[in-house]
This record gives C-alpha cells, structure tokens and sequence, in this order.
DNA sequence: TGTTGATTAAATCAGATGATTAAATAATTT
DNA sequence: AAATTATTTAATCATCTGATTTAATCAACA
C-alpha cells in the first residue's frame, strides 16, 4: 500500500471520461488533479496562503483531504503550483503587447487597457492576491518574477523613454499600470461600506477602458 | 487569584517611570502596553492576521505571551486596535485636507501629493496591510470604514465634479490616489527582483512629489 | 473474472497555536 | 509593613492543522 513518495508527482493528471450529458455541469468533468486546482484557485485567492486550510480546499473541490496530499504532496507545493500560474496571468499577460515591436506607444496603450481591464474584470481579486503574497514572503518569488525585469525593460518602456526623454519612463509605466490596476485593490473598501454598488464599479472599469489611454496619452504630450 | 474576565479590559495604560538616562532606548520607556501593541504593529503589518502568530508577537515585544492575553484577552481583539489605528493612518490622514472648504483643487492636490508620499514613504507596508486584510475579511470592516463615504462626499470630489462635469469624479479620485498608493503596492515585485535598488526607488517617489500634481492638472484642463 | 489504480472514510499523529493557570517574585501603592 | 498590582516562568489545555495510514469500495479494463 506504501508507494515511493516520487510516485505522486507522477499521477496522471487525465482521467478519460465517459460521454455525458451536456447539461452535466463542467467541472464534473474536470479531472481530479484540476477539481483540487481549482478549488484551490478559489479558495487562495479569496483567503491567501496562510488563512487557507487544506481542509477549505478538499470541500471545496468536494474531494478528500488524504486525496489532495496524494496528488500535491503538501500545501505549500500545491500553493506554489497556484502562484505561479497567477504571477504568470498578471505579468505575463501584457507582456507580449508591450513587447511587440511592430506597434506604436499609442497602441499599446489602447490595446492593454482594454484587455487588461477585462481580464482584470474577470479575476478581481488577482492583483492583491499576488501582491500581497509577494510581500509576505518575497523570497519565495525572486525565482518566479524574472518576469519584471522583463517589463521594465520591454519595447513599451523604451517607447516611453523616446517620446519623453526628460522622464523616468518607469514613472509613466507606475501610472499606467496602476490606473489600470488600482482599482481593483480598492474595491474591497468601497464595496465593504456599500458606498458603490457592484453595477457602479462595472461602469466605471467600461469607462475606464477608454479614458485611461486618453489619460496616458495627455502624459505623453 | 482569579480575576473577573471585565477587569483585564480596565488594565491601566501607563506606568509611572522613574528618572532614567537619556541614554537609554525610547522603547524602555514605553508602557508594557504600549511595547505589546507596538510589536503587534510590527508583526502584523509585516506579516497579516493569519500568518501572525501571538508568539511572535510576544518575542518582539520582549515580553511574554501570558501577558499579551492579560492585557489584551485575544489576538482578535489586539488585531482590531491595530487594524482600526492603520485604517485611519491611510484614509483619516489626508481626510482633513479633501474637506478644507479654503483650499482649491490644486491646492489640495499640491498639499496631499507631498504629504501623503511622505506619510506612506515611512509606512511602505502601511497600503497593502490595509487593503489585504480588508479583502481577506470585508465584514469585519463595515463597521471601522464609515471614513469613505466620508471621503467619496468630500468637498474635493465635488469640487472635481465642478471642474470636470463631464466626468465621474470618482475617476479622478482613483487616478489621483493610485498615483500615490500604487507605487508603495507595487514595490515588493521590482524589489524581489532586484529590478530596483532602494535609492532608486525613493528617488522615484520624491520626484512624484511634484509629478502627479502635474499629471493631475493635465486632466484637468 | 480478476487485477490494478482511483477514491473514500475514518482514525490517527505530531506539532503548532491561542489561551489559561498557578506559583513565585518584583515593583508600587497605601 | 502590608496590600495590591505587574511580571515572569513554566506547565498545561483544547483545538486546529498538515500530513499519514489503513481498510474498504469503486471503476476501468484486459
């Protein structure tokens, strides 16, 4: 019954499934491997590393607890599995963009803001998630972000640097990302004195899409 | 030997201290309460609620755990004086100058920008405690944040509403509190990576100092 | 059908953790 | 001096929590 331990980083992370109803919901389909991921996006992302219990995650994912350590091993690496993929979907999401060679400063900045705040939109609770994870234990993520070094010295930046040469272009970098990202970390105050309502805030992002490059543009004059 | 559980709530908060050197650390004058909570201010913003253990607490205070519980029955309830001194470090701080009926726009613009970096640059963590513990546990703010109502009704955003009516000031508003804020956010990522030196960094934000006004102004016009 | 792997339930472990208590001592107050 | 309060040390509790184990069941499948 005792399997070598290096045995469970190689369970199969498949499972074929029979044909079912389309009705079923998706995550039944979901291999048991994903169902402990996803809950574990859920409930990491809602409560952070330290106030989640594995316990949390195996109801969440409707599983067992002795399962969750039979496929991760432990919490922390299935932590680290979770991080990684959300530093990844907040850097690295624009990164391409702003590493496109073949776009103006202009664009860039209409095409990010757009899609940042949509994808934003969809996972509220991302950047301060990777945020503050970042600063509760930042050595655990110097080998993750080499990402940053990444961005600052993307085309975007040196774009940046052209067009206002009297400038840090790291400056005008700061604002455009925390146009675009603040928000979302202030939510919580806002909406946990009910002082805005859920459609508010959702007016607010769609009209933010197209004043943000309005505003970075008026920067770049 | 037993005390009535309503008698630790009435501990006194001072103690007589007797004549001592110059010399010696200001931290030895400070009451045992004082010592606790200023640990606790420590710990807590380095580390959050959940991750904080009272241990810890204890050790940095240099006193030991049966004590903080005499003084403070709970880490729930030591947390909540914390929580409720941070809270209005980041908002009650620049309250009074958004509500100054005799400054004008750029005026309060010009004051909060200088004082709220220079408040923030000696409280880095100060942000990002905040508004993670607020995330991880909205409920338990209701009550502490009446402040942004406060706020969002200030006679600076109805004198943003004035000069640009054509926009939602609340916009305005979270540009110009990104612009400030965001920075102090962000800076665990550059810094893990050593993307930025320390001197870097603080050059950046006293160059801030007088770019966001600027950049305010610019949206403005 | 029998074998194998996936999954569950349940119990258990060891260590961490918040909290309490008792007894002794130091410091302050009356 | 006596009484009260503050503080320490140390032990102890109950609970939580991450992790492990065992035995049983279920599903696939060859």
């Amino acid at each position: 019954m005792i399997k070598s331990k290096t045995l469970f980083i190689f369970v199969p992370s498949t499972i074929a499934t029979k044909e079912m109803d389309e009705q079923e919901k998706a995550e039944v389909n979901l291999s048991t491997e994903e169902k402990f991921k996803e809950a574990a996006r859920i409930v990491f992302t809602k409560k952070g590393y330290a106030a989640t219990k594995t316990r949390n995650i195996a109801e969440q994912a409707g599983l067992n607890l002795a399962l969750l350590n039979y496929y991760f091993r432990s919490k922390e690496k299935l932590f680290e599995i979770i991080m990684i993929e959300k530093v990844q979907q907040l850097f690295a999401f624009i990164s391409p963009a702003l590493n496109d060679t073949n776009t103006s400063l202009e664009e860039k900045i209409d095409w990010v803001a757009v899609n940042y705040i949509e994808m934003l939109t969809k996972n509220p609770d991302l950047p301060i998630f990777v945020l503050s994870e970042i600063r509760t234990n930042p050595e655990r993520f110097a080998k993750i972000i080499q990402l940053n070094t990444f961005v600052l010295k993307s085309h975007f930046v040196k774009q940046l640097a052209e067009r206002k040469p009297g400038i840090n272009p790291v400056q005008l970098f700061l604002n455009f990302l925390g146009m675009l990202i603040f928000p979302f970390i202030a939510k919580p105050v806002f909406h946990s004195t009910s002082a805005m309502s859920d459609d508010m805030f959702n007016q607010l992002l769609e009209d933010r899409k197209t004043l943000v490059p309005k505003w970075m543009k008026l920067m770049l004059e």
